[in-house]
DNA sequence: TGACACACGC
DNA sequence: GACGTACGTGTGTCAT
């Protein structure tokens, strides 16, 4: 196939710059060549990675041209090029003509309009074509098939955009629209406005409802205040905007299509500009690794751009290309162009005669509709139900709460038939959702967004998407039922029923047909047994779970918060007598100013990449001996912080029915498998200072009959760890039950345990810790305070001493790079994308994920195990004791007195021996009258 | 309203 | 030799 590539020479060359400026890098002559340096590496990216067989580079000219309408503005632009920007253009031409591609001028257009032109061009005689350029410019050419080439970034891969992901980026029906878009939200040229005071959003909405900029003006008398006074005054400005924001496709200018065929870079160009920049690695990717400048670095480099030859051979770069991505302009389907049977069972003898059909299935889909998101404090509108593809009904519940109840227990028989099975997205809402009406939904589960996850943790999970991904469908949108999310959204119960209903039949029809097309997905992963032993039967746990609630003690808390309000006015009051003024200390901004303006305690501030200064614990820590106000502020961050996030914020989240917190737990955000928790957080209460543990005093059993038991794992990742590597060192420390950092430190620096110093297992406990998160030499150095060469010999040492572990990321390494993925203990996998990227960055993140996620994966799945089955224990021996909290490695329990004896071991056996290791596995288990005590 | 800086847990 | 370095949730500030 034949594969076009277009770049717009000076946007890489400017974004290239910009990125790397931050640390410019200087060559021995003094040359910045950080521009240079990225837009060869993007130019080899874009080689090596995608192949093309033809290519184009497009510089603008220095003329006006006819969308720079406005040629002050144009020039302003140009003359403010960085001097060392304009050094590097040269060198820019060098590299592109050291790899034999075709420039072409733009003359009298803009670089995008060439760009643009020629792609439609190429695209008839049957080109697949790419182009590179900033995000937004672009957007229009994807209306057909033309694709969004988009550079790595820092940390990012780079990325292809069709006109699919275009559309959902910017959540709108038509591509056209974008150019409207910003037209009216000025974004399209550097320092042109659109219309004042239209933001993104607004542009969007208004776009949306009115098509183009021209209908808005046209209709600005249907705008209220502010808006339309700025439409009707600056109606012209906005009608630039958009012209500028276009980009011509008719330019007079030929595809020349032998002249753009791509061949091997020029050796005898490339060479000497190598040496000359000091491109080392560059060197070394292009010209392979016996590459050195070492040698040439006498050799002047020819200073006219035209004067050396070009290499002879013309011989092409071409290979196979495969094209991974699918033609996705096929019209998705929709609710108007897809046959199906939606019913509405508003009356008695309709849920009948459903309940009946819904009896005879050996599974059923079903889904809810509420009035929110939170199901602890929404009320249920509706229940919908599905069971085979394209049939669905949905049942409206009247807004009588007791009338609702009578409807959801006529349903009781199916949900809590144990041999039916149930479908749903995200199931456990629903499952929750009916619980506050007395429904306890039982038998096999499949959840969708269980299934994706489990699939491809990374992805996101949401029912729309994977409509649209799996089954090519597009669902009706919520925000066409209720408006845009915001305080002016609305409820669904406010909708007429004609709408719910397809809305809700749609919802369980789709998820229906996702879990036929998520089945064969999960044998194919070979993730059955992990979804359907631990993540499907661990909804009804957590479920429970967020049910039952945590009992918060109000008194405690209000006790806590005088006490903390008079310590913060006392060091509010010290920190302006100190400072010699009064200011917002909350407000980073104005503590940098006051800290490194007023006070000058640091001349060589860091500042943030918004100009701000830093202001974070660790800089402030490191100003503490210049002045005692830093001491203050910090005091003064601490307090405010649990003050805001903890003391103040908890008893708001009580929930008014049962007096108690509900926390929710995700089940499929955390990359790894890891829960997660929100409204309120209830795995980041405070622990490490003394202050900050108070709060939790603030987590107590039921009533005085009730204690809180509290169980959590020793070490377990290191454990598991141990267990993975098989290292002798480590397993025979967790055998001999020795304090593991301890004997961590002690192998690295040579010495007996008792000799270790504080110092020593402090480090020593960073680099376990750094190994558990995946944390880089770097990090480590970063987090001890010491100089990063320290940090690396600490590693070196480290893996000297547990050969095994060093081992073990070999081989992870060796298998991600293989398999494109990394399994857990359970076998949970996780896909690393960009294992092989060519990006080092990059490339890092998705390394040290390979090792990381095996490890917190495998905690993950053996806490989740432990979870199930000391849930169908309790359950088993009717005993009144409740899971209520999981933090990770933790497990909190609010159990009736006299039942801990027996509970205890209940819980002690089953995170023991929730997967089989040969490493012991210790855990430590503790009551008290609240969580503090408990833990 | 969204971006940012910061801080909390594991 | 530079890039930029665990994740997830929540808070307050500030510019729009």
């Amino acid at each position: 196939m034949k594969k076009l590539f277009l770049l717009d020479g000076m946007a890489l060359i400017y974004r290239a710059h910009f990125a790397l400026s931050k640390s410019p890098r200087f060559t021995s002559n003094g040359l910045n060549t950080s521009a240079v340096m990225g837009f060869t590496n993007t130019l080899l990216d874009v080689l090596k990675k995608e192949k093309p067989t033809h290519m184009a580079v497009v510089f603008d000219t220095d003329a006006p041209t006819e969308r720079h309408t406005d040629y002050e503005h144009y020039k302003a632009h140009r003359e403010a090029m960085p001097e060392d920007l304009a050094k590097a253009l040269p060198y820019v031409i060098k590299v592109i003509l050291g790899f034999n591609i075709p420039v072409i001028t733009s003359d009298g257009y803009e670089a995008d309009d060439i760009i643009g032109t020629l792609a439609k061009k190429a695209e008839k005689k049957g080109y697949q074509v790419y182009c590179m350029t900033p995000d937004k410019d672009f957007a229009q050419l994807v209306s057909e098939n033309i694709r969004i080439y988009k550079p790595a970034r820092m940390g990012n891969e780079m990325e292809i955009l069709g006109v699919k992901e275009v559309l959902e980026k910017w959540e709108i029906e038509r591509v056209e629209q974008v150019i409207d878009i910003l037209g009216l939200w000025g974004d399209a040229v550097d320092n042109i406005p659109g219309i004042p005071g239209i933001g993104e959003k607004t542009a969007k909405a208004l776009i949306k409802q009115y098509g183009s900029v021209e209908e808005i003006i046209s209709h600005s008398h249907e705008l209220k205040g502010k808006q339309r006074e700025n439409v009707e005054q600056f109606a012209e400005q906005g009608l630039l905007s958009k012209k500028l924001a276009t980009i011509l496709l008719d330019v007079p200018v030929e595809l020349d299509e032998e002249g753009l065929e791509i061949c091997a870079p020029s050796k005898g160009l490339l060479e000497p500009l190598f040496a000359e920049l000091e491109f080392r690695t560059l060197g070394k990717r292009v010209f392979g690794d016996d590459f050195s400048i070492t040698e040439m670095k006498s050799v002047s480099v020819q200073t006219d751009l035209f004067g050396e030859p070009v290499a002879t051979a013309r011989n092409t770069m071409t290979v196979d290309v495969e094209d991974i991505y699918e033609d996705n302009i096929i019209a998705a389907k929709n609710i108007d162009n897809v046959p199906h049977e939606y019913h509405l069972a508003d009356t008695l003898e309709k849920r009948v005669e459903l309940i009946d059909i819904l009896l005879q299935q050996q599974t059923i889909c079903f889904d809810t509709e509420t009035t929110g998101t939170d199901a602890n404090h929404c009320e249920l509108v509706g229940l919908s139900f599905a069971v085979k593809p394209g049939q669905a009904w949905y049942v409206p519940v009247p807004a009588n709460q007791d009338d609702a109840k009578s409807i959801v227990t006529e349903f009781k028989p199916v949900f809590e038939h144990k041999q039916i099975g149930k479908i749903g997205q995200n199931i456990k809402f629903d499952i929750l959702m009916l619980k506050w009406y007395g429904v306890e939904v039982q038998g096999d589960l499949f959840d969708t967004m269980m299934a994706h996850y489990v699939i491809d943790p990374d992805t996101r999970h949401g029912m729309d998407i994977l409509s649209e991904n799996y089954l090519n469908y597009k669902p009706v949108s919520i925000t066409a039922l209720i408006g845009p999310k915001g305080k002016n959204q609305g409820n669904m119960r406010d909708v007429e029923i004609e709408k719910i209903k397809d809305y809700a039949a749609e919802d369980a029809d789709i998820t229906l047909q996702l879990k036929s097309v998520f089945e064969p997905k999960l044998k194919q992963v070979e993730s059955e047994k992990l979804i359907n032993e631990i993540e499907h039967p661990l909804i009804y746990v957590l479920a429970d779970m967020e049910y039952e609630g945590v009992k918060i003690d109000h008194n405690t808390l209000r006790e806590f918060s005088k006490e903390l309000e008079t310590d913060i006015a006392k060091l509010e009051k010290t920190v302006y007598d100190k400072a010699g003024v009064r200011f917002n200390i909350a407000s980073p901004k104005q503590l940098g100013e006051i800290l490194f303006e007023k006070l000058m305690l640091d001349p060589k501030a860091k500042k943030t990449k918004t100009g701000q200064y830093q202001t974070g614990e660790d800089v402030l820590l490191s100003l503490a001996a210049k002045s005692d106000i830093v001491r203050d502020i910090l005091d003064f961050r601490q307090l405010q912080k649990l003050k805001s996030t903890y003391v103040d914020a908890l008893p708001q989240m009580v929930n008014p029915k049962t007096g108690r917190v509900h926390t929710s737990y995700n089940q499929a955000v955390a990359a790894t498998g890891r829960l997660s928790s929100v409204n309120p957080n209830l795995q980041n209460i405070p622990i490490r200072t003394e202050r900050g543990r108070e709060v939790r005093k603030a987590f107590i059993p039921r009533d005085s009959d009730h204690s809180i038991v509290s169980a959590d794992y020793s070490q377990i990742e290191l454990r598991i760890i141990a267990e993975i590597s098989k290292d002798a060192n480590m397993m025979q420390a967790f055998i001999n039950n020795l304090d593991i950092h301890t004997a961590t430190a002690a192998n690295v620096y040579g010495i007996s345990p008792d000799e270790v110093t504080s110092d020593q297992r402090r480090n020593a406990k960073a680099v376990n810790f750094g190994i558990i998160y995946g944390q880089s030499a770097f990090g480590l150095s970063q987090n001890l305070g010491i100089p990063r060469k320290e940090a690396a010999d600490i590693i070196e040492q480290y893996f000297a001493q547990f050969p095994g572990i060093k081992q073990y990321m070999s081989n992870t390494m060796n298998f991600a790079r293989e398999n494109g993925y990394v399994c857990t203990l359970m076998g949970r996998r996780r896909y690393l994308r960009d294992i092989n990227s060519a990006n080092a960055t990059v490339r890092g993140f998705a390394e040290r994920n390979a090792i990381n996620a095996p490890i917190q994966g495998s905690a993950a799945d053996m806490i989740k195990i432990a979870m199930i089955n000391i849930h169908r224990e309790l359950k088993a021996q009717k005993l009144d004791a409740r899971m209520t909290m999981q933090v990770h490695d933790e497990l909190v329990f609010d159990v009736p007195n006299h039942e801990i004896e027996l509970v205890k071991p209940i819980i002690m056996h089953n995170m023991k021996t929730a997967i089989k290791t040969e490493v012991p596995i210790l855990v430590e288990i503790g009551t008290g009258l609240n969580w503090l005590e408990a833990h």
